[in-house]
DNA sequence: GTCATTTGACCCAT
DNA sequence: ATGGGTCAAATGAC
């Protein structure tokens, strides 16, 4: 048992390690301005394969711990995915895989009327799948699992409730987390057209997404003022007029420990002008935003390799958080 | 013809 | 037994 235990932990951390290397090298040819892209593409899928398998070993692991319980998995275990393949030839395994899927939640308000829909489009192509009426629940609910689940296999879901209280605002959980291979960032989003949902997507679309979950990229090209070996990760939602607006911790995101420990929910709240921009939505977002921070850098890192960025960062309005410092960690972020 | 949505039935955890 | 989540046949839209 303890020979096994050492066994996964220095598997995790030949991944981290490998992880590490990876994106040491991606940092090297993002200096480079002649590196081909396709160099770069492949580091990125690299690095998140490594990180994928240290989080399943992590994920796994934390499920035989007693905690995990205790900390939240009492989530219904139901069915993230019952594809047929799956139900019939790893029933258990995939039983096992719901309980440690990332679930988080978020609260979108829009404005009733037209192109509603539209306004709940997160970048993502679902592909509805069911809807159920719920007990207590004046509205159905609508489930929905990510189009490029047979050709991808991606099992990214998300139900969406609408709220009895106010029915312009909508609950949407979204369950695991995308592994396929579509580039969510709105222009990447845009130069890899979904023949079916896609023509649907408004700009303003592509705008509400990237102040939530994904995130508009920049270059910022005068690092006089930073070290230009240690490319840091820039979110610049504070010029996009998003700003983090606090942290709770929510129930949702404990699915298992590590995700508790790891994905801190990032709270955010587009201002007025933002709000403006979306056109469709509420001028005034007071509705919390929360997404796993985890996901949003990997895509921050995917749509770094797709752009010419000398740097990525996470600009937050009292500064910039620099994912490459060895002293930060995601348990304890500099600014929460 | 192809693909997305709808909806009743089914499965499974509680 | 009940409710939530998913399946899959039927249907509709393009």
């Amino acid at each position: 048992m303890e020979n096994s235990a050492d066994w996964e932990q220095e598997n995790l951390i030949n991944e981290l390690t490998q992880g590490m290397e990876l994106a040491k090298q991606l940092q090297i040819h993002l200096n480079v301005t002649t590196s081909p892209h396709d160099t770069r593409e492949l580091l990125v899928h690299k690095i998140l394969n490594s990180y994928d398998k240290a989080l399943s070993m992590l994920k796994l692991n934390g499920e035989t711990q007693p905690t995990a319980a205790a900390m939240g998995m009492a989530e219904s275990p139901h069915s993230e995915d019952s594809d047929k393949d799956f139900k019939d030839h790893e029933h258990k395994h995939v039983s096992k895989k719901r309980k440690s899927m990332v679930r988080w939640t978020k609260q979108v308000q829009v404005c009733p009327g037209p192109g509603l829909e539209g306004c709940l489009d997160d970048g993502y192509n679902w592909r509805k799948y069911g809807q159920k009426d719920i007990l207590g629940a004046k509205y159905p609910r609508g489930y929905y699992r990510c189009t490029h689940r047979n050709v991808q296999g991606c099992l990214a879901t998300k139900q969406i409730q609408r709220s009895d209280e106010d029915p312009t605002l909508y609950e949407i959980t979204y369950r695991g987390r995308h592994t396929c291979t579509l580039i969510t960032a709105p222009s990447a989003a845009a130069a890899l057209p979904d023949k079916q949902e896609q023509p649907n997507m408004s700009q303003q679309n592509y705008q509400q997404q990237s102040c939530e979950i994904q995130f508009n990229f920049q270059t910022e090209l005068d690092s006089s003022t930073r070290d230009q070996s240690i490319p840091s990760l820039y979110l610049p939602c504070s010029v996009s007029n998003v700003m983090v607006k606090n942290y709770v911790d929510s129930a949702s995101m404990v699915d298992n420990n590590f995700v508790g420990n790891l994905y801190h929910p990032l709270l955010v709240s587009p201002s007025t002008s933002a709000a403006t921009q979306m056109g469709g939505f509420v001028g005034d977002w007071n509705q919390t935003v929360m997404a796993s921070e985890s996901e949003q850098l990997m895509e921050i890192v995917s749509a770094a390799s797709a752009t010419n960025s000398s740097t990525v960062g996470l600009d937050f309005p009292f500064g910039a958080l620099d994912l490459f410092d060895p002293t930060f960690s995601f348990e304890n972020p500099p600014f929460f």
